[in-house]
DNA sequence: TTTAATTTTAATGCGTTGTTAATTAAGGAT
DNA sequence: ATCCTTAATTAACAACGCATTAAAATTAAA
C-alpha cells in the first residue's frame, strides 16, 4: 500500500518511515513541498501523511490542490498544537484526519489503518470475481469457498487486477502500485508473484497480453 | 503510443529517445522548435514532451500555439530549476504536467503514463465493424463472435485501419503508427502482417489501393 | 540465534513474434 | 503482348518476452 510521507524533520520523518514501513507500507518520503505537490500530481498514493510546517510551501496549499484537482486520497495532517489555524481544523480543509504533535507512533498508525478502512469501505466493500472473493478488510482471499493464504505481494497483485477487471495493466503499472519511485526493481519480480498466484489459484485467471501486461478477463472462457 | 520529443540538447535527448522507446513509446525527436511546432500543425501524437528552452523559439508559445488551436494532446514540459518564471507554474500556462531538470528518466517514465492514464480513462470505446469486435481494454478481437489471437503489431495495425474506417491508410501513415520516423524499416514488414491478418480474419477486409495504402471500407460488400 | 517465510535475483529454456529476403502473382503502362 | 512496378505469399532466422526454477537475500517469527 502506497503512502506518501511529507514531512521536512529529518528525526522525526527517519523515525515515521521506519514504523510505516514495518506496517507493510511502501514509504515516499519528501522533505520538499513543491516536490509533493509535484509527486501528488501522479496521484498513485493510497494514503498521505502531510505535516502542515513545510519550510518552502504550506502545506495547506498542497492540500488545496490536491483537492482542486478531485484527488480524493485521504490525508492525515500533522501538526504542531500552536500553529493550527482554528479554521484547518474545520470539515472544509479537504483533510481527513489530524493528529498533533508530539504523537505516538502507534497512534498514527492506527488513525492510518481506519483512514484506509474507511476508504476502502466506501468503494470497495468486496470484490468478486469467477469464484474469487477478495476482502480488502481483512486482507484475505477465498477462492470457491476455501481460504487461500497469499502473501502480502501476492495479495497486492492479485488486488490491483481485480480492481481493473477487463483491462490491461501493464507491468510497469503494477510496479509503481507495489512499490515507492525510487526503489529500482531491475528483475522480473512481478513475472514470479504473478506464476505463485497462478499456482496457487487458477493457471487461466490471469492472462498474459504479450508485450503489454496482464489482465483478468471479464468473459467466463478463457 | 506516439510521442513527439522536442528538445534540443543532443545528449539528453539522446537519452530521453532510448528510455521513452523502451517504454514502448514511438518517438519522434525534434531538436528544432520552429519544426515542432509545424509538425504539431500536421501530426497529431498521443503525448508531448516539450523543453521550455529551445534555440530559435520560446517553447511556451510552441505550448501557446498549440493549445489555440484547440489541441488538448497532453504536454509534460521539461524545465531548468532557474528558468521557470512562476507563471508557467500556473494551471494557465496549458501545460498537463512539468517535470525540473535535473530528472530520472524513471519518474519521467511515471509522469507520462500517469498523464496518459488520466487522458485515456474518460472513454475506451470498443470499435466494431462487419462482425469485428475490437476492445482496447482487454487487447482482444472476436470475429463473428470467436476469439481471434493476434500478435502485438497485428493488433495493432488492425486498430489503426479500424480507427480510419472508409479511409486509405498509405504504408508510411502505418509504419509511422508502428514505429517512429527515424526507425528504419527497409522491408516489407507491414505487407507481411496484413498478409497475417487477412489470413487470420477475412482476406477481403482489407482492401489494398494500389500505390496508395489499405483501406478497410465502409460498405458490406467488397 | 535459529528457523521459517517471503521477496528478490539470476539463469535457463521455450514458444512467439518481427523482420528479412526470395519468389510468385497481379496491375498498369507502353 | 510484354515489361515493369507493386503487392502477396512463404519460409527462414534472429530476437524477444515470458514462465519457470532454484538459489540468495531479506524479513519476520519462535
Amino acid at each position: 500500500m502506497r503512502l506518501l510521507l511529507v514531512e521536512d524533520d529529518e528525526i522525526l520523518g527517519d523515525g515515521l518511515v521506519a514504523g510505516l514501513k514495518m506496517e507493510g507500507y511502501a514509504v515516499d518520503w519528501l522533505t520538499n513541498g513543491k516536490l509533493a505537490d509535484e509527486a501528488l500530481k501522479i496521484n498513485s498514493y493510497e494514503l498521505i501523511v502531510l505535516d502542515l510546517n513545510l519550510p518552502d510551501m504550506d502545506g495547506m496549499d498542497i492540500l488545496r490542490a490536491l483537492r482542486a484537482r478531485k484527488d480524493e486520497t485521504p490525508v492525515m495532517v500533522l501538526t504542531a498544537k500552536d500553529t493550527v489555524p482554528d479554521r484547518v481544523l474545520g470539515l472544509d480543509s479537504g483533510a481527513d484526519d489530524f493528529v498533533i504533535k508530539p504523537f505516538e507512533l502507534d497512534e498514527v498508525c492506527a488513525r492510518l489503518r481506519a483512514l484506509a478502512r474507511r476508504n476502502e469501505g466506501r468503494s470497495v466493500p468486496h470484490i468478486e470475481h469467477k469464484g474469487i472473493i477478495l476482502e480488502p478488510a481483512s486482507h484475505q482471499i477465498t477462492y470457491h469457498g476455501e481460504k487461500v493464504e497469499l502473501s502480502q505481494k501476492e495479495f497486492e497483485i492479485l488486488s490491483f487486477l481485480m480492481s481493473n477487471i477487463g483491462r490491461v495493466v501493464s507491468r510497469a503499472r503494477l510496479e509503481e502500485s507495489l512499490y515507492s519511485w525510487n526503489s529500482d526493481i531491475e528483475s522480473n519480480t512481478v513475472e514470479v508473484h504473478i506464476h505463485y498466484l497462478r499456482k496457487k489459484l487458477e493457471p487461466s485467471l490471469i492472462r498474459t497480453v504479450r508485450g503489454v501486461g496482464y489482465i483478468i478477463d471479464n468473459d467466463d472462457d478463457a
